[in-house]
DNA sequence: ACTCATCGTCGACGCGCGTCGACGACGACG
DNA sequence: CGTCGTCGTCGACGCGCGTCGACGATGAGT
């Protein structure tokens, strides 16, 4: 039902080929001409037909968006990456599928690709040795990366910057005095694959910790409210007797917050939290409301698709890798270390 | 750089027609032949063109999921019903376009729709009066709505049950023996516009509140932190001396539970506290975690491609809609109404 | 006056698939 | 043995667009 490119000539007065040279610009077309099938399109309500225009070899217009299957919504700034992935995409003229399946399943990965649907496609929440890599490599489909493998020689990335994430957070702690701390770190359900931005964040923890004269006591906990309660055992039974929790596990902190309330403890007048990667409306659920350091998610996102589209229509050649600082947002979970504690 | 539907055909000594009656079965196909063409099939890896297969006048098999834009990704739970859409649509054999752009921006929907690239579009967050369903009625694309506009005669659609939302609720409040009731409601931006689900929870209120004989003070709050800051100084100097409270306002909830906490009201000791429409780990980072009544994204979300596809594929032609049931999960924020406060 | 480049426009073709009509092979039936 | 219907396969066409080569019209240069 929707008008043609044929409609749109024969009101304008043209043949066919005109109109699409007007519409691209790719040969040059007299004012007058032009305007007559602009005209036309308008009265018409014109708009290219996508799938002929993909099938005739042009770009389809279309980006996906990749992401894990199972997370299953459990991180709570997730919508923020898609929301601005779809607005930036838009922003440049491309739609955004949406693609999600089991990590492990590269193959439902292979048939999108070879369904020549997209023209590029972005991976999020990469692990440290992720398949999917190995798969788009072979495709010759241009991609890029939200987080990063281990190996990532040539390719295009954009993460969050993990040692900047823990140095902001070491320092912030270590500004207010607090000298023991309690990392509330989490269990990787499968060890092989390793969780890119835990791996990155632990290992990246020793360092600031020395040169600040922290001391650390790392515990895993299953990221769910009861591990969180678990760990808060942990916490206060601790010879070490830590003043301050560094949290990078979301659910986990939530029941942590909730047995130390039970507890009696203070929030921060006996503990200091700062929590690593929570969204804001997380953050400020708890009384008081969250200390945070976190990644800018839309920020990723925009420059991930920024970057993809460059690539895509030949802006850019070499391998951007991108690392994003985060944000600190002292909100009511960090206080100075009591006296006794102080340096 | 993909096998086409000539190689396939070329390798199993066939003619091209033959592989796409092979695969769509629309014409019978002897077994030796089918066993032929899906072994070419295999090894070549193909995959039929998703250009070209929907230039040809079939199905694209695309959805698209449309959103509003500018409600900042507040709401915890709309990543939700974005991956629980997408899965769906996946296992239904359909692609899932996100799109979003500004409510009041309706062109931005138009051309969607002339592009030809989708079968059919889900609507999310419909307002009580939205334009987004002019539009789409007007273009005879197949659509379906998350939600429900004032006007939905032969609309299909799934929304959440509010009425049951709010019985829940209040039954839940009264079941503890509350009588006085503080309703944490938000002002509307535009009341133009309204917000069905707002408007609608507000509504269905009055009636069960009657039927239990309970005392409604309603206040609006910005959806803000300190919006519910406010709120939560209206509630400590109402003159209706409320023990319970329900809200509606997830950012204003959070300021209203950080203000109680400094003021010492204990939750639930002093107030009980139910919340409407929050997501779980936002429910799950207060302390102690919030009593929510909740719709289930997820299986709402389902339905809605359900239906859409269903509709797609001719498999429906009458008009559903479906209102689906809220869950009510008591964590730690409801209790008993204190003696003097018991009927 | 004639040549030659340049500009603006046109017609034709191909992208890969779905589908329609045709046609050969084959068994059933008279 | 001839006829008719069914099954399985084939070739051709069209979907709407991008793009290539061709061509007439113009203006500049000799």
């Amino acid at each position: 039902m929707p008008a043609t490119r044929d409609d749109v000539a024969r009101l304008a007065g043209v043949s066919s080929s005109t109109v699409s040279y007007a519409l691209s610009g790719r040969r040059t077309i007299s004012a007058a001409t032009r305007q007559r099938v602009e005209r036309a399109m308008a009265e018409l309500n014109y708009t290219p037909n996508a799938f002929a225009r993909g099938l005739a070899g042009a770009r389809g217009g279309i980006l996906a968006l990749h992401y894990p299957y199972g997370r299953r919504g459990v991180t709570s700034s997730e919508f923020e990456y898609v929301a601005a992935a779809t607005d930036r995409a838009r922003h440049r003229g491309y739609h955004l599928l949406l693609w999600s399946n089991p990590i492990d399943d590269v193959e439902g990965l292979g048939s999108l690709v070879s369904e020549g649907l997209v023209d590029g496609v972005i991976l999020m929440e990469l692990t440290a040795h992720d398949d999917r890599v190995a798969v788009l490599s072979r495709s010759r489909l241009p991609f890029t990366n939200i987080g990063r493998p281990d190996e990532a020689d040539g390719l295009w990335f954009v993460d969050a910057d993990y040692e900047a994430l823990v140095r902001v957070a070491v320092d912030h702690v270590a500004d207010l005095g607090h000298r023991r701390v309690f990392f509330l770190s989490q269990a990787v359900q499968s060890p092989e694959r390793g969780s890119g931005p835990l791996a990155r964040a632990t290992a990246a923890l020793a360092r600031p910790a020395r040169e600040r004269r922290l001391e650390v006591e790392t515990h895993l906990a299953e990221n769910s409210v009861p591990g969180g309660r678990e760990a808060f055992s942990a916490f206060d039974s601790s010879p070490l007797r830590p003043t301050a929790v560094i949290a990078f596990n979301e659910m986990a902190l939530a029941g942590f917050v909730q047995a130390a309330a039970t507890a009696g403890r203070l929030i921060p007048a006996d503990v200091t939290v700062v929590a690593l990667s929570i969204g804001d409306l997380a953050a400020e659920m708890t009384s008081p409301p969250l200390t945070t350091v976190t990644p800018p998610g839309a920020e990723i996102a925009a420059a991930a698709v920024d970057d993809l589209v460059d690539r895509i229509e030949g802006r850019r050649v070499e391998a951007p890798q991108v690392l994003v600082r985060p944000r600190l947002t002292v909100r009511g979970t960090s206080g100075t270390a009591s006296r006794g504690d102080r340096p």
